[in-house]
DNA sequence: GAACTAAATCGTAATCAGTCCGATTAAAAC
DNA sequence: GTTTTAATCGGACTGATTACGATTTAGTTC
């Protein structure tokens, strides 16, 4: 089962109409398997389904973060999404490779080592993400 | 000697000249010492010096930015920075109130743990910060 | 402390991401 | 097939950020 398919369903579940553009979006998404500006996103889409509007894709993306069926972070000052790549574990970080652009999931959680630094204080949420090479990409450029 | 201070003998040092628009900026920063979103600095310093234009606000963030005298970070897609709050450890870490927005530096630093995660690749860098109530505020809102 | 020069700033206009909204279309339920 | 209403369309709009030629000024030299 793709997690196309996963995110179908879950949009069937909450009630979500399983749109045309909604299927295109998460089938591109889930092909991409990487992270996409939104930026990119909208052009690409927009390019190969004329007609479709800003509106659409910008007002979905919304609406897929909120059912957790996509991942967002931020490059360069600029939104990125992805298709959420565990479903199980929602919770979970990246390895995002600066070569191929592709993500590995890091099970690990550095939460728990950070809890005891804060007395008092009430941590409520956090960002994680490590950049660099990925084994593959760090293997083909020799480095 | 305060960090106003220090970012601009960092200017000097680097052969950046010391306008007074420059001067003004930092002061802001330093006052305020917590995460500023920049449209919010964009804002507030055009009201108090009129004349100031976009481009000099926006083009000083990048040059001290990349001077290592102001950190960056996002919170809700929206760019904010602060000044550096320690020249002697750049790399560090942050805990933001999401009530009054002071910032608490994390001294530790979660890569040493995850550094064997990923066989044969090579991180780069990361984020990584963590968010929720300090000390006081979740005192005084009784949580 | 006057003159010089390149860096920085100003002011305006342009660009680009993202949002809004009334009219129209089409999923899903019956 | 009909109905209901969520979703989409299209086009205009807002707000953040950038571009650029004309002007000013910080820092240097004499």
């Amino acid at each position: 089962m793709s997690q196309a398919t996963i995110a179908i369903e879950k949009m069937k579940q909450s009630g979500m109409r399983v749109t045309k553009q909604r299927r295109a979006l998460v089938a591109y998404l889930d092909e991409s398997g990487r992270f996409v500006p939104v930026t990119q996103l909208d052009r690409y889409m927009r390019s190969q389904y004329p007609g479709l509007s800003h509106d659409t894709i910008y007002r979905n993306v919304k609406a897929f973060e909120q059912l957790g069926i996509l991942e967002s972070d931020v490059e360069n000052e600029q939104a990125i999404v992805k298709l959420q790549c565990d479903f199980q574990h929602p919770h979970h970080h990246h390895f995002i490779c600066t070569n191929c652009h592709r993500v590995q999931e890091v099970k690990m959680c550095p939460l728990e080592y950070f809890e005891d630094q804060l007395p008092g204080a009430k941590i409520a949420s956090h960002n994680f993400e490590l950049y660099g090479l990925c084994a593959a990409c760090a293997q083909k450029l020799g480095r």
